[in-house]
DNA sequence: CCTATATCGTA
DNA sequence: GTACGATATAGGA
């Protein structure tokens, strides 16, 4: 480096996202990949290199490099936590390209230059300091504000999309000040796409003056005191703090430890086959010709280069789609930064063998069949992982995910539950049998409550959950899991926030609902044809059960890095078949975006009152001794009255009462519709049974057992959402149950009275009303349903004056109540014989109602058929919103079993439509909270309602966005011919915000 | 100690 | 008639 070298320093991160937005979306013709930034990328890159000197800039680099940011987290975390933390997710179309023009950067023989906690700002500006240290001139290829504070005497930027020149006017222009108070300026006025606090009330054009006035920011701070305007000398003494940490945070750094030596950067000759290969394949005709020309290669001799693409483009529906190899030898071999060859080869975690294939060879499905043959030819070896004991092989590793642009990973722990466990360690997987485990917190020795300490050797916790975060923080780098709800709760509550992700457990649920469970080991033997080791097999089961901290190190090792080996796997068999299947945009909207709101849910937990709780187990308790004695007195002799087997002897045995029934064992039924029965017939015993079944359900399940789940530091509950438990798309709750808290009876609502708001907070409730039917209408097209929820007439009234011919003024509730079960029997597939059970009538009876019901709504019938040949056609049914539920069963040759099908099958796509709805209501709902500053949090889903804890100012405001939010809930996706109509409430409690 | 069954709470 | 999960009992290992 001397005067008179020119250095040209591309800001690359912020190009890309620049890229992105201002240029027409651009995708390679063969296959749908994306490639507007790359594109761009190539073109500005090429005319830097090679056409500078027309421009206003003049001249021709000497040195050049492009420059990356590394790492979500850097110093300035520390600092500030909230610094860029509201950074959206890149677009699913721009994070294959992040890659894409890392390889580019090599391709055009340039130096890609990216370090570990640095952001790319600080690299430029220890770059420019170094060169103007040796008298050479710079120009930042850059049009972001954050570096205008280093332009001056020799430093120039330049902004390639306006070819336009930012010197020190131009700055002078924007910020009011020369550069080198641009960042007591930006300390002043802060930033929020950054978020960088600032000092309130204080914009670009008032800090410039001040800076102006006083000279400096610690002028300013200083002297303060003089401000005349009080609220702004308040402000600025209030938060003297704020501007100071504020400066840290826009003060570049000049002094970063360079990887890559400034004189490294010099300008390399074009390797004109290498770049045209690179052309090529990105399928960019002009460009590649243009390069051909200059570089004297002939293009058509030229092979296209395999390039490794991080994931795959989603494709709306992904029947075009087309895509080249996920990953080749060159990927691997390719150094991503500017440090040397040397230097970086054994670093490198050796690549497994791995096919090259030009982009266009494969189709969708072809893909799929190739890498399921894939998956079965490679097979599981879980002795051949390694166990990661040095930060130095942490730190590869992590390089390694960094270049690939994906890793599988799975968190060790010591519970099963997310709100207790301890992280234990975790493993990586990069590519098909190359994973690795790291221990954090073994435990040496121990079969009794002493141990011998922790195992020497591991990592020191702090340090590498510093990597941890780094790399699960990295926008650049795809994050994939089995169940990744679970990790990032453990993950969350040491700070790190896991994005972007894939979830193998979701993608199954989306491709296979109905066709079996999605857990790990269940998923590795359908497809992979591997039984994965069991967890019971290395921590034991029962009473001799030891915590995973207790595993030995090669058996964890085999264990854990097997689960991300084997999660890798599936994802590369699972992942295509989602475009194959043109499941991608379900995946996409309906799946994938609900884990980190379901995670916040449970995180937050709900309130409970023990003192109501536990009150209530005595009254239950006092309750059921007295029917207790009253039963026994009755039977004359003591009888176990939770037993079923013993209340059949005593009712249908030795008292021989009427109308016993057999259950599918062929013991005696003793269910509440045959006690019932007998009460009805004026029998005492089968009445006092069921009041006591009543009180032990309502002690058993609820008030003895919620108590046990109150967590030790929150003092709230924790539900578990399974997100893929349920064959429709539904929900489910469990460890506890929160979905299933009693409501019908006066008793059972006193348990739900138990469920309250913090102090100062309400909880509110909305709940859809009849969102089934309403789905119903709306996919049947029937004209009177979608007239009548138009109109909010009541609906079953209206069903029972269009079957029976009555006036739904004054109408005899028993009419009313007979449509009614009718309704709920057209959503559940209807036969004769449950309308027949539910409503206490003949079989005949019941036919003929639906033979009426079916005259008066042949559009119902009609829908019915079409859903049941559509299933027997398809093996599956839809939702309005794409979502798949699979019957293999539809065709079966028991009559029964076919007609359970059938039934489900029925079912399934209201239900299922329903539980699209309510998804993506909880989807948008924090943003629009966010957006209102609003500061309601969602708590519980219980299928068509939500609820919330709201802070009591905040009541009203709230109510009308959540009702909008669930209103609109399938627009734009769907326009539902029906409107959806939402009731909310607030209360201290959940009974009466009910 | 583990699993199947019956029962019953919710939408 | 659909979709779930929790509990207690009972029986086999």
């Amino acid at each position: 480096m001397k005067p008179g070298d020119h250095v040209f320093l591309v800001d690359g991160s912020s190009y890309i996202f620049r890229a992105y937005h201002a240029l027409p979306p651009l995708t390679r013709k063969s296959d749908g990949l994306p490639i507007g930034a790359v594109s761009g990328f190539c073109n500005m890159l090429y005319r830097l290199l090679r056409e500078t000197e027309k421009t206003e800039i003049g001249v021709k680099p000497t040195h050049i490099a492009v420059v990356f940011d590394a790492s979500a987290i850097t110093f300035r975390n520390k600092l500030y936590d909230q610094y860029k933390a509201h950074r959206p997710e890149p677009p699913e179309d721009l994070r294959p390209q992040f890659g894409l023009i890392r390889q580019a950067v090599k391709a055009f023989n340039v130096a890609s230059v990216e370090q570990l906690g640095y952001e790319a700002d600080d690299i430029i500006a220890t770059y420019a300091s170094q060169a103007r240290a040796a008298g050479a001139d710079v120009t930042i290829v850059s049009s972001d504000k954050d570096l205008m504070q280093l332009v001056g005497p020799g430093v120039v930027m330049y902004d390639t999309m306006k070819e336009k020149r930012i010197g020190e006017p131009e700055v002078f222009e924007k910020f009011g000040v020369t550069p080198d108070k641009v960042a007591d300026v930006q300390a002043l006025a802060g930033d929020s796409v950054d978020n960088v606090p600032g000092v309130p009330g204080i914009g670009v054009k008032t800090a410039a003056g001040l800076i102006t006035e006083y000279g400096d920011l610690e002028t300013l701070l200083a002297r303060a005191g003089e401000i005349k305007q009080p609220k702004r000398r308040e402000s600025l003494i209030e938060h003297a703090e704020m501007a100071r940490i504020s400066k840290t945070l826009v003060k570049l750094d000049c002094a970063v430890p360079l990887e890559c030596p400034i004189d490294a950067l010099a300008v390399a000759s074009l390797d004109g086959v290498r770049l045209v290969g690179f052309l090529k394949t990105m399928e960019f005709t002009t460009l590649t010709n243009r390069v051909a020309a200059a570089t004297e290669t002939v293009a058509a001799e030229v092979k296209p280069v395999p390039v490794t693409i991080k994931f795959w483009p989603p494709g709306a529906d992904g029947t075009g789609a087309v895509f080249a190899p996920a990953e080749d030898a060159t990927g691997a071999a390719t150094p991503m930064s500017g440090s040397s060859e040397a230097e970086a080869a054994p670093r490198r975690v050796t690549p497994s063998k791995t096919v090259s294939v030009a982009p266009g060879d494969f189709t969708p499905a072809q893909l799929v069949e190739s890498r399921l043959a894939a998956a079965k030819e490679q097979p599981v070896d879980n002795t051949a992982y390694e166990t990661v004991m040095s930060l130095e092989r942490l730190d590869e590793w992590i390089a390694v995910a960094r270049e690939a642009g994906h890793v599988a990973f799975d968190t060790e722990t010591t519970s099963l539950d997310s709100m207790m466990a301890e992280m234990v360690g975790f493993s990586l997987a990069i590519e098909c049998g190359r994973a690795c485990y790291v221990p954090l917190a073994h435990r040496a020795g121990g079969t009794g409550l002493f141990d011998d300490g922790p195992i020497i050797g591991q990592i020191p916790f702090p340090e590498a959950l510093e990597r941890l975060k780094s790399l699960m923080e990295d926008e650049s780098v795809l994050k994939i899991g089995q169940n990744v709800k679970y990790d990032a709760a453990i993950m969350a509550r040491y700070g790190i926030a896991v994005r972007p992700i894939d979830d193998t457990m979701l993608i199954s649920y989306v491709l296979d609902a109905g066709k079996g469970g999605h857990g790990m080991d269940e998923l590795s033997e359908r497809w992979l044809g591997h039984k994965p080791i069991a967890y019971k097999e290395v921590t034991g089961s029962g009473k001799a059960q030891i915590g995973f901290d207790r595993v030995p190190l090669d058996r964890a090792t085999a264990y854990a890095a097997e689960d991300a080996d084997v999660t890798l796997r599936l994802w590369r068999v699972l992942k295509p078949r989602l475009v194959a299947s043109g499941l991608t945009t379900t995946y996409e909207t309906l799946e994938r975006p609900l884990v980190p709101v379901l995670m916040h849910m449970e995180r937050r937990g709900i309130a409970i009152d023990r003192q109501i709780l536990s009150r209530l187990s005595g009254d239950f308790a006092q309750g059921m001794a007295r029917l207790e004695a009253e039963i026994h007195e009755k039977a004359g002799e003591p009888v176990n009255i939770g037993s079923p087997k013993q209340l059949g002897d005593l009712l249908f045995g030795k008292l021989g009462l009427p109308g016993a029934k057999k259950t599918a064992t062929g013991a005696w039924a003793t269910g509440a519709d045959v006690l019932q029965d007998l009460a009805d017939q004026g029998h005492e015993l089968p009445r006092l049974i069921l009041d006591w079944r009543q009180l032990s359900k309502l002690k058993s399940t609820y008030t003895d057992a919620l108590p046990g789940y109150v967590h030790p530091e929150t003092q709230r509950v924790h539900t578990s959402f399974a997100l893929a438990a349920t064959t429709t798309g539904r929900l489910s709750s469990s460890e506890p149950n929160l979905q299933n808290i009693p409501v019908r009876t006066e008793e059972g609502r006193k348990i739900r009275s138990a469920f309250v708001a913090t102090p100062g907070h309400k909880l509110v409730s909305a709940d859809y009303s009849q969102i089934e039917l309403r789905v119903l209408a709306h996919m049947a097209e029937i004209p009177q349903l979608r007239q009548a929820f138009a109109d909010g007439i009541d609906i079953h009234a209206m069903t029972a004056s269009e079957m029976f011919g009555v006036p739904v003024a004054g109408m005899d509730p028993m009419v009313r109540r007979r449509a009614k079960a009718i309704n709920f029997g057209i959503i559940y597939g209807i036969s004769a014989f449950g309308l027949a059970v539910q409503l206490g009538i003949g079989r005949e009876e019941a036919g003929a109602y639906i033979k009426k019901y079916f005259e008066r709504f042949p559009g119902i019938r009609d829908y019915m058929e079409a859903t049941k040949a559509a299933c027997r056609r398809d093996g599956y049914v839809t939702t309005v919103f794409g979502r798949r539920a699979h019957y293999p069963e539809i065709a079966a040759k028991n009559p029964s079993l076919r007609a359970f099908n059938e039934r489900a099958a029925i079912n399934a796509p209201i239900q299922g439509s329903a539980a699209d709805v309510i998804r993506r209501a909880m989807i948008r709902m924090e943003p629009a909270l966010a957006a209102a500053k609003l500061s309601a949090r969602m708590l519980l889903q219980v299928h068509d309602e939500l609820i919330f804890e709201v802070p009591d100012a905040e009541i009203e405001a709230t109510l009308p966005v959540v009702r909008e939010v669930m209103e609109t809930a399938a627009e734009p996706a769907v326009t539902l011919r029906v409107p959806l109509k939402v009731d909310a409430r607030a209360a201290h409690n959940w009974d009466e915000a009910h």
